[in-house]
RNA sequence: GUGAUUGUAGCUCAGUUGGUUAGAGCGCCUGGUUGUGGCCCAGGAGGCCGGGGGUUCAAAUCCCCUCAUUCACCCCA
């Protein structure tokens, strides 16, 4: 049997109605920002994603489904959308007025050759934003409450919300610079991957879970990112963490974040939840405003988040919020040969009036009809045998309360309405 | 990439120290009602025991390999 690719998986009804909720509130929502939906390839040139995710990330070094087209050319199947929505900007020369705002949002999916697990997959979905032309912090701060209010309009209560800042450039690269110093003497307390994070990206180090090496962290001596910011980059964090007051969202404050894209810069975000195990971020962004022009183009502040659709609709399992009820069902019982060829004209008259029709295409004894109405959930069921056809009549059956009554032909539909 | 875990019916799982024809519950189908579902009763269908190799008179069971699942690490959504 040929089964789907490890990391891959399919979507079935009615598990499908809840997708299509998601997809629903995403484009009600964000439309309501002043979003537009943007729609990229599936691929894209594999330099994109190196150059703007950075070398040396898990993502470009070990989880990018790359390949060679027919051309000899180097592609790769998209492991993240803000790149993808960086260039197709750059390609429609939409970033050249200066000032201008644009804002998009995407849906769709990505693709990562990680080892599985809860809450990860290969081929995985994403929402998410971005937003161009603008170093505000109010943006920040806009979009920071939008995503929260997302998860809200979802149904979704108590998200974590956990925000930090890297500052600009310099205040980076002077913060890791006094963070070797302080950590250099201590390596040898640290565990293996901390090791190598040292060489390899060390502000990782921050995140990580061993005791021994947390304890090393929390000495008072471990400079804290937040206090390296220089002034505009302090002021700018400061501006958005009161404007989100503002709005009621509440957050935490936490210097350890970090996250694994390299081209982040000042406020970065991420919401996580408690009920979904070990990959519990349910989404995460931040500002970029070194991006756009690393890729070729005008120099352009802008923020963005994603969201992991399959993590969301993981909490939202676990939450029992399920997709809206469907329409009531019809089913039409046809008890022999004749009824099947007129079940077909009926229930194209009750679609037509916006009802859900469903009929045999067999001939099965009425019992085993009943009980496959019952199956489906039918509320009513329609039956037409030799009787109701001497006289133009149909009968119709409630399901819920057994009541059954007799209905002219030409009224079939009326009586549902 | 690393570690652990589990693969037996559509689903959830039993299956003794290797020993006849591999079981249960749920679900499905048929009948109990010449044209009536759910509840109940009776019957039935459905398994190369993940795949390959080995040990043995004999393997779902023991050994090796492989594929896959699940969980965690790394990392990320």
């Amino acid at each position: 049997m040929i089964k789907a690719l490890r990391g891959t998986y399919d979507i079935l009804p009615p598990e499908t109605t809840l997708w299509q909720k998601v997809e629903q509130k995403t484009r009600e929502l964000f439309a309501s920002y002043g979003y537009g939906e943007i729609r990229t390839p599936i691929f894209e040139r594999t330099e994109l994603f190196t150059r703007s995710i950075g070398e040396a990330t898990d993502i470009v070094e070990k989880e990018m489904y790359t390949f060679q087209d027919r051309k000899g050319r180097s592609c790769s199947l998209r492991p993240e959308e803000t790149a993808c929505v960086v260039r197709a900007c750059l390609e429609h020369k939409l970033l050249n007025q200066q000032g201008k705002i644009h804002k998009f949002f995407y849906i769709g999916p990505m693709f990562r050759y990680d080892r599985p697990q809860a809450g990860r997959q290969r081929q995985f979905n994403q929402v998410g934003v971005e937003l161009f032309g603008s170093y505000s912090p109010f943006a920040d701060a806009e979009v920071i409450t939008m995503m929260v209010r997302f998860f809200e309009l979802l149904g979704l209560k108590n998200v974590s919300v956990n925000v930090n800042s890297l500052g600009d450039k310099e205040s980076v690269e002077n913060y890791k610079d006094e963070l070797k110093k302080f950590i250099q003497p201590k390596l040898g307390d640290l565990c293996p991957d901390c090791n190598r994070r040292f060489e390899k990206n060390i502000l990782r180090l921050l995140d990580c879970k061993v005791p021994s090496c947390k304890e090393v962290f929390n000495s008072p001596e471990m400079p804290v990112i937040t206090n390296s910011l220089s002034n505009v980059s302090r002021e700018h964090y400061e501006t958005v963490l009161s404007a989100l007051k503002d709005v009621n969202v509440n957050f935490v404050e936490e210097p350890g974040l970090v996250r694994g894209l390299d081209y982040y810069t000042e406020t970065i975000f991420e919401i996580t939840h408690n009920s979904i195990g070990a990959q519990d971020a349910l989404g995460g962004g931040g500002r970029y405003n070194n991006l756009v022009k690393e890729i070729g183009g005008p120099a352009t502040g802008a923020v963005g988040f994603a969201i992991g659709v399959e993590r969301l609709i993981l909490v939202l399992k676990q939450l029992d919020i399920q997709a809206e009820d469907c329409k009531d069902i019809i089913y039409l019982v046809s008890f022999d040969e004749e009824a099947i060829r007129e079940n077909l004209v009926f229930a194209d008259e009750l679609r037509k009036k916006g009802l859900t029709a469903i009929t045999g295409y067999q001939k099965l004894s009425v019992k085993a009809q009943m009980r496959q109405a019952n199956n489906i959930g039918a509320k009513f069921v329609v039956m037409r045998g030799e009787n109701e056809r001497a006289q133009e009549f149909v009968k119709v059956k409630n399901m819920e309360s057994g009541e059954e009554k007799v209905v002219a032909v030409k009224d079939l539909a009326q009586n549902f309405v």
